[in-house]
RNA sequence: CAGGAUGUAGCUCAAUGGAAGAGCACCGGUUUUGGGAACCGGUGACGGAGGUUCGAUUCCUCCCAUCUUGACCA
């Protein structure tokens, strides 16, 4: 490609409102446009990035056995109806009408679509499959930021897996794990696997891949010492036993004028210290309230609530809807007494008694809580989020914890899709059986962002190799004929070679090329001037490091050809 | 959806209740250049609808859009 013919518009300005490095970079750059919010348009460069990215993906997957399909973006609302997606993904979920009126979907993902072409497996000799494709997601996401990291339309490799059972699928499972840890290194990504919750997607192993990048929206706990690494979301942390105080025989009322915060109860005359109270929170889960209880000073982790719940939609009561069910208001709630409620508890309260709560009545609160005794709880689980500093579960080192952005995520399904859908085989002794599933995702976009937000300095973006729009880029530092001609000459070569070259032949100051090259961000650069010519000479610069050296034009097509190749090897 | 902020030229930003400026970009010309050069000339903007006012880009209301802080996800 010769620069004065590419539209590479680079931009000396970062983009109003713009936080992220890796937005500022990839606008700057020349890579992307934004079209709205959540929604950019991919440049020539961008898209080059992208297909390397791309190529990359399909590579591995193929080579665990992935077959490609290409699956529509617009479904029809029935099939998501009948897994009963079509009321879980709620407002996310992009709808639209045909114009008989007849609902319609645009996939925000593909287990459904995919599940319904497996229908037509029929017997265990055909499996296991393995299937993807890359499309784009639609997902009318509540709030789009950080350029391609959060966005509302984006492209997705999704692969899916059928298998007989489930033992098929672990290896299956295992096989995308792997696959997903050479694709990211290939792409220079170091990604940890964590424990995650799986979501809205519905199934039991979860593992998300994780960069770890302040422009990430996730928190991962971590134990250096032992590698425990897991989404908060999921993460489990030792703490110390509190011992109980204050035994009474019978819970006691007392009044607490005012009193309606944790704190505020906490430094109250005869209040408690905060791990001495319950926490009492009301949530609506798919229109039903519960009642959520956990020690004064834990916060609850939402997730793992909706993890143990299976719910659809959860989120906290109104304050309308708690004065109706408990007949207070929030800071003077309890659970004493309650009978007719759903009652979950954090097992951080399990066997605590003298504890202290609201009365459900506003200015009031009762002490010498006994839990067993009585709150009549339905279910112990663990709903608490670890903080950094709590002890790792699995060694005696302690959590540090640090913001990453998910790169990939990969499930096991079970047979929820294949069972609603009837995507059934028949086994060895001619028995029908719903299909193992498995689920893996890898979005393009939010790939390409993760490497620009690793990959950078203060000068621009620096691709690995793997990934860069052009791998080398010769600059011509003059335009007279002679350098022109040297120029072109070492272009053909390059591309002669198997390179993906950019020839910068712009009338511009070298100063201006220098620095856009460094912005683009491409790996090697190539100086070709009249100084160094006149010695035979070309000036080569790596990107990541920076420094320049004089290397004999003659070799230089093979200098650059053996660092491309050592690149690619990894 | 709730809180906060912003909407002025292609981009990044100023100013102003009374004829809207700059830098960069772009077009024409001079300059022919080893780290974002200079000069001359030129094109080009007040998000939308109401309201207050003699007069609104400026003040008010609503709408829209964008960004940002909280719950979802690749």
């Amino acid at each position: 490609m010769r620069w004065s013919q590419a539209f590479i518009p680079t931009l000396r300005d970062d983009p109003a409102g713009a936080e992220a490095i890796s937005h500022k970079l990839l606008v700057r750059g020349g890579y992307i446009r934004q079209l709205m919010s959540g929604s950019y348009s991919l440049l020539p460069a961008g898209f080059r990035v992208r297909n390397k990215v791309r190529a990359i993906i399909a590579e591995e997957i193929d080579s665990i056995g992935g077959q490609e399909f290409l699956l529509p973006v617009l479904h029809p609302a029935e099939v998501w109806q009948r897994t009963g997606r079509w009321e879980a993904m709620g407002d996310e979920l992009f709808r639209l009408k045909d114009r008989r009126g007849v609902d319609h979907v645009l996939g925000m993902t593909h287990e459904e679509i995919f599940t319904l072409v497996a229908t037509e497996l029929k017997s265990y000799k055909q499996l296991p499959q393995l299937w993807y494709h890359f499309q784009t997601k639609l997902r009318d996401e509540p709030r789009p930021k950080s350029g391609l990291l959060r966005v509302r339309e984006f492209v997705m490799k999704d692969s899916y897996s059928f298998d007989l059972d489930e033992e098929g699928q672990a290896k299956q499972f295992d096989a995308h794990h792997a696959a997903y840890t050479r694709i990211f290194k290939r792409m220079g990504l170091e990604t940890v696997p964590v424990e995650a919750s799986s979501g809205a997607m519905g199934g039991s192993d979860s593992v998300e891949f994780m960069v770890q990048s302040t422009a990430g929206e996730d928190f991962v706990a971590f134990s250096g010492r032992c590698g425990y690494s897991a989404n908060v979301e999921r993460a489990q942390s030792r703490i110390p036993t509190v011992a109980n105080t204050n035994p009474l025989e019978a819970t006691e009322k007392f009044p607490t004028p005012g009193v309606r915060t944790i704190d505020a109860l906490a430094s109250f005359e005869g209040g408690a210290a905060a791990e001495n109270q319950i926490k009492s929170l009301v949530y609506i889960v798919d229109e039903d309230p519960i009642l959520v209880l956990m020690r004064g000073d834990h916060p609850l982790q939402e997730q793992k609530l909706a993890d143990h719940l299976k719910a659809g939609e959860l989120r906290p009561a109104h304050e309308d809807e708690i004065v109706d069910l408990l007949g207070a208001h929030p800071g003077s709630l309890g659970a004493v007494g309650v009978s007719d409620v759903r009652i979950v508890a954090d097992v951080g309260l399990q066997g605590r008694n003298g504890m202290t709560t609201g009365a459900n009545e506003d200015d009031f609160h009762l002490r010498g809580v006994d839990i067993e005794r009585d709150i009549d709880v339905s279910e112990w689980v663990n709903l608490r989020e670890v903080k950094a500093g709590e002890g790792c579960p699995s060694c005696d080192g302690d959590l540090e914890v640090y913001k990453a952005i998910e790169v990939g995520h990969i499930f096991k399904l079970g047979a929820k899709y294949s069972k609603t859908l009837g995507a059934t085989v028949l086994d060895e002794n001619g028995k029908a059986r719903p299909i193992i599933m498995g689920s893996y995702g890898i979005g393009l976009g939010r790939a390409v962002a993760a490497i620009a937000e690793v990959h950078n300095d203060d000068k621009g973006l620096i691709w690995p190799v793997a990934v860069a729009p052009w791998e080398v880029i010769v600059t011509l530092v003059k335009t007279d004929p002679d350098t022109m001609a040297a120029g072109e000459h070492l272009y053909r070569d390059l591309k002669a070679a198997g390179l993906d070259v950019l020839l910068d032949d712009r009338n511009e100051r070298p100063g201006v090329k220098f620095t856009d090259a460094e912005l683009v961000g491409i790996p090697y650069r190539i100086t070709v001037g009249p100084r160094g010519l006149a010695d035979g000479n070309v000036e080569f610069v790596e990107r990541a490091v920076g420094e320049r050296s004089d290397i004999p034009l003659d070799g230089i097509v093979a200098h650059v050809k053996g660092l491309v190749d050592q690149a690619l090897a990894g």
